[in-house]
DNA sequence: TATGAATGAGATTTCATTCAT
DNA sequence: GATGAATGAAATCTCATTCAT
């Protein structure tokens, strides 16, 4: 959480800090970015950081932040019908539909999976992070999951951290991908394509988590 | 590569130094690792690492190396079938059982998964790993994966990139379970337990990737 | 000297200001001491300080100042008979006990024998007091020391600069007693008790510096 | 506690070390001193400081101990009679002698008392030293004191802490007055002055504290 | 073959101080 | 009168790496 004086700044420096430390946190991953380096790239004074933030922990967490907090309100929103098996699949494709559409929307957001890697094993932050919010996404997959399984709409059979993980595995298969096709090209898909591409998701997660 | 000088050591030296240095880059990460402490818990002089590695990548790209180089040798003995689509899905039950019993023989080789994560990022480390030998295992799946779609066997309406990644996502997700299990209880599975959890796999790739 | 309009303030501001400013100092001396978490505690704005004062020597300053003036005062109204032996000795008994009495009356004045030491090394902050005023009481012992002695009240037989030494010692000895009594057990002696203790170091500076 | 390198250093390399931080210390207090301005100073590389202590106050540390030691063997091999009220005065006239000889000859040791104030207040260093070995002196007097009460050799009127206290106090008297004195002109004392000086200090001390 | 002393660049962080408003 | 954003020098400390022995 930064000090509020960095919320005072105008959008265009706060985006500018967060621009250039979020490269750097993903190009050289937490110990090794230098705040330094992003300093000198915004082009801001050293102290200034210091001012905005209370050390490189709370500059990554709010970095996450950034990423992450658009795209809970997103999930928050999201309904999921329990019903019947049928709406309950239906409802998941309208969500993977919404969350790909976001995700393409503004890409960079794909790079929260890479900054979440990234605090493995930075203890400091793991800690830090999980007590303030945790994954979200990782909370509303398990939710889903169990509640889904009770219903009989998934499959029982999977250990259920193991099926968790399958499906959080394969959602950031997707980040992933995006990630690199974005940034190899910066190509463009047009919506029929990332419906189709949602499509595809719903679809691999049904035949792997369905009864 | 380290130097020829260090495959002169004993194995019990080679090995403890080894077995120090990935349990210190798996824990804090490349650039959060420090040598002083890797050579000050070996209890092997300063200069010594020198000695024997070029520098600290040289000594993260040889842990690497141990854990990847009897996984690629066992990936090469490894004989999938392409007689017929029956026969192709058989060989890979036999192959996905394969890995499986040797993961869980030899449980740090799980850690492999999140070395080569590690070197995400470190522009260094990657450029180096990637020319030197790059991830045998990725390549292997890209391959098996060319040849099974072309004779029918797996689906083709995937992207050739996108289903390489959900098939290598996939295997992750069970290295990270099986890391974490055995982190948290050192809890030791069955034989059958393992062929439980390889057929698993198994077929999760099948309902994933079949046509 | 802190500038006018400091003493603008309504007593009480001025008052947590320096009695924050003093617990630091005291606590952390001089250069351990840090603004930031004086204008914190106090919860005075950053610009503030150095609106009242010049910079963080003059805050020192002022806390000094705030703790030696009122005692300088007393100094100066103490009257010392030099009529005779018997006289001289009597009135410095008087003496005692009206400093005495001021010192338990506001404890923290003892305090100001700490920040005097502090002071030591600080060659920034020793130029300035010096200059300025100086050690009140250093002088007032040191003026009676050599009236004293050319009266032939007190031995002649230390050197002048070796006897005020021990004096000031021997007050200061009491001073950091009583520091630390009351800091322990904040425990409050009676008026015969104080007298008492007056007395016992009357008692020592006759028989140390007595003929 | 340097670390064990340092004392593999040629004496003269070891000294002006603790020279330089000796002086910066005593001039400029704990928090005040500066680890870069030392290395400058004694033309030392920025590591080699780290590479000999673990941080700064391990090297205020090793400045106090190299005071102290010397000045802690003397006391322990100082024998004082309590065989009779003479006897006992007469020891101590001694060992007052002895102590005072040996200030004259390493005046720089009278700093020690100068460093020992400086740590009061740097909370830090107050722990680790006083774990450590605490001030031995104080020790000696207040040991010295207790057992000298109990066969009625000093006297009993005063309370314990503030009869030590005052003693130390003198003691330092003369510590400071040395080291003015030595740091002033740099004049040399005589042995016969010496003499005097210490039968001066033990008559404060009889005159002080005898029953 | 092996050591470990020594280095110095660079890391994170703090702080007194200034100045536009 | 008063604020607090902004600064940048300097602080402590770490670390990969070199090199004389």
């Amino acid at each position: 959480m930064p000090r509020p004086r960095f919320h005072n700044l105008d959008q265009e420096k706060q985006s500018s800090i967060l621009d250039v430390a979020e490269r750097e946190f993903v190009a050289k991953g937490f110990a090794g970015a230098s705040l330094n380096e992003i300093m000198r790239e915004v082009g801001v004074s050293k102290g200034a950081i210091y001012y905005y933030f209370d050390d490189k922990a709370d500059l990554f967490a709010t970095c996450l932040e950034r990423l992450m907090v658009p795209f809970e309100k997103l999930l928050h929103d999201i309904y999921i019908s329990f019903n019947s098996q049928e709406a309950f699949w239906e409802s998941l494709l309208d969500a993977c539909t919404t969350i790909q559409k976001s995700h393409h929307k503004n890409p960079k957001r794909a790079a929260a999976s890479r900054l979440e890697d990234l605090m493995k094993g930075e203890s400091l932050l793991e800690e830090r992070w999980r007590n303030q919010q945790g994954s979200e996404f990782a909370q509303w997959v398990s939710k889903l999951l169990s509640e889904a399984q009770s219903k009989g709409f998934m499959r029982m059979d999977l250990n259920h951290s193991l099926a968790s993980r399958i499906w959080l595995d394969i959602s950031h298969s997707f980040d992933h991908w995006i990630r690199e096709t974005y940034d190899e090209g910066a190509m463009m898909l047009t919506d029929e394509q990332v419906e189709q591409l949602a499509h595809t998701q719903w679809d691999l997660l049904r035949r792997t988590l369905a009864p």
